[in-house]
DNA sequence: TAACATTACTATAACGTTTGCGTGTTGATA
DNA sequence: TATCAACACGCAAACGTTATAGTAATGTTA
């Protein structure tokens, strides 16, 4: 195997020690203008470019951030991954991306293969399974060995480090208020059973819009999928059959607000076989602007979660605390960051 | 900041050597049982776990693999990053990410950032400014240091690297034959300009379709789209006026054979909008088997082009360089993989 | 001219491992 | 009772850096 070209070998080369030629390299005072020259031309001629793992270890710290997503074949969490990237190589630093993919046994091997040395700290979004068992033991220990940890989206108030969220709550009240500003009187929610975080507090949010409009809610129009198989083909069979069903027994349903734009889409698909138009019969309003909103037809109104900005503050954040670890600076409490929502108009309401 | 656990706190208080301490939680025959069982019970205890980054350094490999893509945003890239990471985690290699955002010096700066030892390897695809400017001089480069290099997709011929790419003609053959023989006769193609390889080589395979029917290609049936700014919305503006235009040109245009979902399914929505009825008076195939594809309305039939194989393969072709590098071992001649694509079939043919 | 700066380097330790080799202590053998 | 394995461990070098603390060879000052 080829060695590539270290200090040791320029300083043998230009029979000077190490350290001149360290010294040079970083035009250190100590060193002669001349020697300065010398090396450095050297240096170039050879290619030379210093050995990062060797720096890392000095350091100890290695600019490298790992991030432990569910699942990456998702859009969103795809444009997270692009905001942390974004920032983080901005400020020098790679990331390394670990895939749980919503195992928790998963989540807790890639972090632990990451938690060695590897990376200078975590920004992780929670398995589907670690939310089901609540068994948070890795995080815990993550941070009692005082390797920062940011955590977004599926996050849990247990565990105490910075956050970076959505207002789930306040997004999903915007939607059901404006299905029904714009006319829908019996609305619908296809949501996510309650261990998902986001699909509690979004259904929290729409219960609260229907009593902020003195409307009662009915169990029927309240459709909790188990996702265990989100993405999966005979899952979407589920769902569809389930919002068949609902438009088949209310037949009065003139909107739907779906937790996230899959549902959403499918909804539509369904509706539009029954012979229902969007948005005339039935306005639909989605979670997530991604690509099959943007590209359904109708076009889906959705929420849209800024994935993007929450990687990027998510990012922000973990920096921050390992300046402020690696510097011994006081620790800041931790903070919880709200991304605000916005509500994108198209095709799918009036 | 709070030092980790290392050997050398180990063996001072267990008042032994460092060497006796690694030996022994390796279980080295020179240690006595006695003493194995004490350092482990103690290490146990300090919960201690040997540093990545000291390993590396004196192993001189990182069992890192460094992936660096056009965009992530993407659900092929994204089918494919999950293949590298499934094939990669089963060998105890990470997975780091780099973005180019189809930028070429975004990619050069990306591999810089991880050539200074951060990883053993790479897998690319190219981006897009790459391809226009045919400048590979950081492949080049990145080669004589002897850092192996996998390229899949976009990839380039000059570049003597192993390469996993999918049978764009053949691909493209089979949609177009399977248009023809459900009786589409005057079929049109939607593709990107001549420097997108993959592009070219599907609009090869329309042409090859097209002669081994007899069947005379038409200018005005060919859509170059410069696709700068794909999944930019001002993009799409521009075709879908292309695409109104061509069916407003040619009425009898029966089949439509996109070189990509997102090009199918704007194609889609035009017709639909201009009264077509799909897929009776128009048929459509695309290519890549993502989101879309399967929750547009109808659904589009596809060529899949197996993401998430060509990653593991890409892994898997990589891996082995690096053991051939790593033990000194003659090397191989390059290798083209070629991953195979087939059709699915959906709703938008017949 | 002795004392002291200044200049331009070099030596060394350290970051956390692994590993080949050296070594002191046993107990067995001749 | 010398001699010699076997055993159990320690030493030191190495991976590639950087930073601190020397140290020669000059030049300057009183």
């Amino acid at each position: 195997m080829k060695k590539r070209t270290t200090l040791k070998q320029l300083a043998r080369e230009l029979d000077v020690s190490i350290s001149t030629v360290s010294k040079a390299l970083k035009n250190s005072p100590e060193i002669s203008q001349d020697t300065i020259d010398r090396v450095k031309a050297f240096a170039k001629l050879l290619n030379y470019r210093p050995n990062n793992i060797a720096l890392s270890l000095k350091n100890r710290k290695t600019k490298t951030i790992g991030i432990i997503i569910p699942d990456i074949v998702h859009h969103f969490f795809t444009k997270v991954i692009k905001g942390v990237e974004k920032y983080a190589n901005s400020k020098g630093y790679n990331v390394i991306v670990g895939l749980s993919n919503e195992s928790f046994s998963n989540e807790v091997i890639n972090m632990e293969m990451l938690a060695n040395g590897s990376i200078d700290g975590f920004i992780i979004s929670m398995a589907r399974e670690t939310m089901q068992r609540q068994d948070y033991q890795h995080y815990t220990e993550t941070l009692n060995e005082e390797i920062p940890l940011v955590m977004f989206d599926r996050v849990v108030a247990e565990i105490p480090c910075d956050k970076v969220i959505v207002d789930d709550t306040k997004g999903a009240e915007i939607a059901v208020n404006t299905l029904i500003n714009k006319g829908a009187t019996k609305i619908a929610i296809l949501t996510t059973k309650d261990y998902v975080s986001v699909g509690r507090l979004r259904t929290k949010g729409y219960l609260e819009a229907l009593k902020n409009h003195g409307i009662n809610p009915i169990r029927d129009l309240i459709i909790k999928i188990d996702d265990e198989l989100l993405y999966e083909e005979d899952h979407l069979d589920v769902l569809e059959k389930q919002v068949r069903e609902l438009l088949l027994n209310h037949t009065d349903v003139n909107g739907i607000f779906a937790v996230n734009e899959l549902y959403a889409v499918v909804a539509m698909k369904v509706a539009k076989e029954m012979g229902y138009e969007i948005p005339n019969d039935l306005q639909v309003i989605g979670f997530t602007d991604g690509m099959l909103s943007k590209h359904a037809t109708p076009t889906l109104s959705t929420i849209s979660q800024h994935g993007e900005s929450m990687g990027s503050k998510a990012a922000e954040l973990l920096i921050q605390r390992i300046d402020e670890r690696v510097n011994d600076l006081p620790k800041e409490p931790t903070k919880t960051v709200v991304i605000s929502t916005n509500l994108i108009q198209r095709g799918s309401t009036k």
